[in-house]
DNA sequence: ACTCGATTCGAACGAACGTTCGAATTAGTG
DNA sequence: CACTAATTCGAACGTTCGTTCGAATCGAGT
């Protein structure tokens, strides 16, 4: 048979070393992936038809189908991979540094420095996580879930630090909050880049969070 | 002709004094709108069928075109309606209170209230917001200016009461973040009621905007 | 009971959907 | 160049989509 099966196509992907350039199939599925993120960016998952991604990429409809099996599983590629470039590269930051509040910084900064450069990814990533169903959903929460647990530590670390006291659940997701929803509003012709927005929103978060324990709020 | 035209079945609506219980035809638009709202909700504004919202109404398909004209328009009115409560329960909200702090406390409060009570509604708001396209999606962006701009002016009151400095669109979208964000987590098993989160939401907010001026940051 | 407008429905429309298949083309190696 | 595997494609599959139409049913006023 001239065709791979499905399951040789995508699981049996022969293993060489470790080169970045990688296979002419590797780089000719990285474009349609970019190509599918900005369709699934600018007309959502369920409003994106394979035919506008065939049109986008350049690719025949049925060409697709060379690279992935289904719709879902190209969304699945998408999330998954830029869920996976966040932590490693915030893991990788964070190493070495020790003080709780400027890993915090770190954090947000890694955060916002890869949303505002990959804003496309960073949408279908938000606005789309609940587009995956069983298998591939859960595969992405994982990912998901480490990511929210290495907040969640960064916050109980300066908690513990400076003895202070909130809600590191509502803490943490709002963090979330404030930098998910940049991709509702963000323009690059008006807002500053990443690292004053993180700075601005670094200060906004962690002042808010570290309430000065000898001072009260006077009208309460 | 027994059907009416669809323009004198919606834009026609005779308008009877200011009855509440309204007519037959409004009660059962109601119910309508809110099991779509539902099922948008569920299933997202593209990936709801029409043969969906007919299941979850209990009415034929066709019958549901007796009550609007097109799937888009329902989440028109879905959205506006939404939307234009949320603004008139604050404007009134926020009636008679001059105090700049609780102004903006009123204004979270009276969100979070609302997006927890009405948590399908606001989620279809939310995240539907690029669904609409042309007339019906700038009618609510309409209003989604004027509640933008009614925060801007309490974030703005604040600066100018306190003397404070920062940058009021990244605060009042900072805001916005967490407290939209809030239909991905908030799980009424484990969270807390409208108020206690207001509160929360609200201490973190405030504290992170409003700089004690005489105390700088130590390590920096 | 009769009437007439308001309401509901079954059945169908053409278009678009995700996916498949076998043939055609291309790229790499002897 | 010849041969083989990798890649691409046109055409079609069956299904589901949003919407329409004319007929059936309902409800209120006489």
């Amino acid at each position: 048979m001239a065709t791979p099966s499905a399951t040789t196509r995508v699981a049996g992907r022969r293993h060489r070393a470790v080169t970045p350039p990688a296979t002419r199939y590797d780089r000719r599925l990285a474009e349609i992936l970019t190509h599918a993120t900005e369709v699934f960016c600018r007309k959502g998952y369920e409003g994106a038809s394979m035919r506008d991604l065939s049109r986008e990429s350049g690719m025949s409809l049925a060409g697709l189908y060379y690279y992935f099996e289904s719709k879902e599983r190209l969304l699945y590629l998408i999330q998954k991979h830029t869920f996976s470039t966040i932590v490693q590269r915030l893991k990788a930051r964070l190493e070495g540094v020790t003080d709780a509040e400027e890993r915090i910084r770190i954090f947000i900064l890694n955060h916002l420095e890869y949303f505002l450069a990959n804003q496309a990814a960073m949408k279908v990533l938000s606005h789309e996580a609940e587009a995956l169903k069983n298998g591939f959903a859960s595969e992405v929460a994982a990912i998901k879930r480490e990511y929210y647990r290495i907040c969640v530590g960064l916050l109980d670390d300066l908690k513990a630090d400076r003895g202070l006291q909130f809600s590191t659940r509502i803490a943490v997701l709002s963090l979330f909050g404030m930098m998910n929803w940049i991709y509702t509003w963000h323009n690059p012709r008006v807002d500053a880049d990443a690292a004053s927005m993180a700075r601005e929103m670094g200060d906004l978060f962690l002042r808010g969070v570290m309430v000065d324990s000898k001072k009260r709020r006077d009208g309460r």
